[in-house]
DNA sequence: AATGAATGAGATTTCATTCAT
DNA sequence: TATGAATGAAATCTCATTCAT
């Protein structure tokens, strides 16, 4: 936790400490106890932040969740993004490994951020992962003749996006975690663009 | 509810009016608003029931919403029994494609029932639908050498069975609500046993 | 308790099984948890008895503790009248004694009553068990000069009242008890009539 | 609006005005109907403090209680390790005198703290007013032989504390309340140390 | 900006009591 | 008489939110 200590006053424009501490203290206990199972006192005890604090920063508990699942969205979408055009030239199969190196990384490297995000209260997910662009991909496999007919791309796009994210943090709250290799490869097999060939 | 005293025995040992239409409302409200987004008030008043009479029959909301899953989990697992029962000796797409069937009547025939038990609170799933049949049919396949070999058992069984729940939940909730036929087929090509193949 | 087994029928007019029960079963848990520590419902479970049965009986929880400490009272004063009829010729130690012999033997024989009557809700004492009697004895004394003159009748005779019926609640209490011989000389010893001869 | 720092100082780290009102409250309420009598919302009425208040300090109405009988029991202690050492090297019987004129000054200078201490719910004297130094000393002096060997330490030491204690609760609810002294004399003849005596 | 004591609306829970059978 | 499911008033307790400092 590399505090600015040894200067003589804090460099940045507005440091936030109060706010990046409520943020990190939050994802922690939402990654643990989901949305519903906190609270804002808890929280900013934990930030080691008085409640007040708290309301200085944001205007309930569910401001505070919306800034930790976008945050948790950003950083997972530039890395996806990042992958894509990285592997866009590539084969197939190896563009959906690419994209679930992406996902299973982020989530190694921030777990809480991950479970906080994409956990219990599942519906944030919708918030920021769109099924469409995987939809859109399926819908044109479909009419390329390369999928199976009976795969109906709105339904798997959904079904997949769900499958993905949770099989995530499953993996990230199992006492015996198997490697990430075995979680991508997994998936990857998995992943309706290459299970639903023809 | 015929009450159909005056005949020659009690069906039941206990009438339980109370019970059921707490059971009943429980289901309703827990598949509309989800565990955490009832009060044990508000489920008592909507079965026309005194709050006190909540408490003697279930411990707390919890309470009911664990007998609203057995409930669930009971009706459906007959369903899949039987469904597995007929289909045993069939093509393994049949047999997969069964499967969805019964589960997707389920869903149909008890939608609030189904939401309730594998709704937003989806934990309750691991209370009783053990993604463990699925893993160790995936481990035999996988040793006969039918499964792609990157696919790991165990996390594909977990995969498949939210993804399975959690599309069907959707379904429900989905406004322009795709043909019962759609999910089931496009589940089936999804499934690993299927899907994995190599 | 000799109970009239034997007979073909109950032979008392009104055998009042429920009724004995629910006393039974209030003297026990009261004597366990007080008066304020129990509940009519679990005083009718543990009778054998619905709660129904419970308000037939007694008019509430009070009316069943009351008649809990009738019966103790009358029990104890049974024998402390017949202790003192044996004893009012003898030496004024040993009507004292004779008082303390039936005190104990009666805790001892029923516990469960005596903690029920005389624990926790020590109101209860007063409802029965007048300190006058013995108020007046300690008053006859100080005018023939036998007692102390510092010794005021009226405090001395509340205090070992409830000093006598503590410290036999306690005994009956204590995991490591003392010989009942131990209490009875013991409280002798302590009993104004004797410890404040001057 | 005046920020009021600067001021020479804050006397108490927290002013916890609430505190000691709930505290104050309590204590009266307790002394009155004793602890089963009261409940949360009473005493925070009382206290003109919110309900949440109350819970914001104890976490229920047993911990008020105790906070209760402990500031109970650090005051007597005090007074009586005071009259002790200013009477131990006077006569016995002085020493026991000095302790009950500590006693019952405590209890008059502060009646509902005593009752609510010592009152109804006996069992909290356990908590703080041990029969063990007087048992010590009555063991003592039976070794000595300046007790009546009849008198058993443990017993008479326990006995003896609940009489002092419930006597004087006694007198302080006594309509017409004899004098202190009389109190004291009438306890100072009855104490084991003077009363037991051979 | 930061604080944390205070708040009260509302959720949870208990329990004496009733009443239809 | 006996029953026990049903009841709701009241007690217990939680927590998001405010506000004076």
């Amino acid at each position: 936790m590399a505090s600015s200590r040894g200067h003589l006053k804090n460099s940045s424009p507005a440091p936030k400490r109060a706010y990046e501490s409520l943020l990190r203290a939050g994802t922690e206990l939402m990654a643990r106890d989901g949305l519903d199972g906190v609270n804002t006192n808890t929280i900013a005890r934990a930030a080691r932040v008085g409640v007040g604090t708290f309301y200085q920063h944001f205007g309930d508990k569910f401001a505070l969740h919306r800034a930790i699942v976008q945050r948790g969205l950003e950083g997972l979408q530039q890395r996806l993004a990042e992958a894509h055009r990285a592997s866009k030239e590539r084969a197939l199969e190896d563009q959906v490994r690419a994209g679930l190196v992406a996902l299973v990384g982020f989530a190694q490297e921030q777990p809480d951020l991950f479970r906080a995000t994409f956990g219990r209260s599942a519906a944030a997910a919708r918030l920021g992962l769109s099924p469409r662009p995987l939809e859109r991909r399926l819908r044109d496999q479909l009419e390329q003749g390369q999928l199976h007919p009976a795969v109906e791309p709105r339904i798997a796009a959904r079904a997949f996006m769900e499958m993905q994210v949770r099989s995530v943090v499953h993996w990230l709250e199992d006492a015996d975690q198997l490697s990430p290799k075995a979680l991508i490869e997994t998936l990857t097999r998995l992943h309706p663009v290459i299970a639903g060939k023809r």
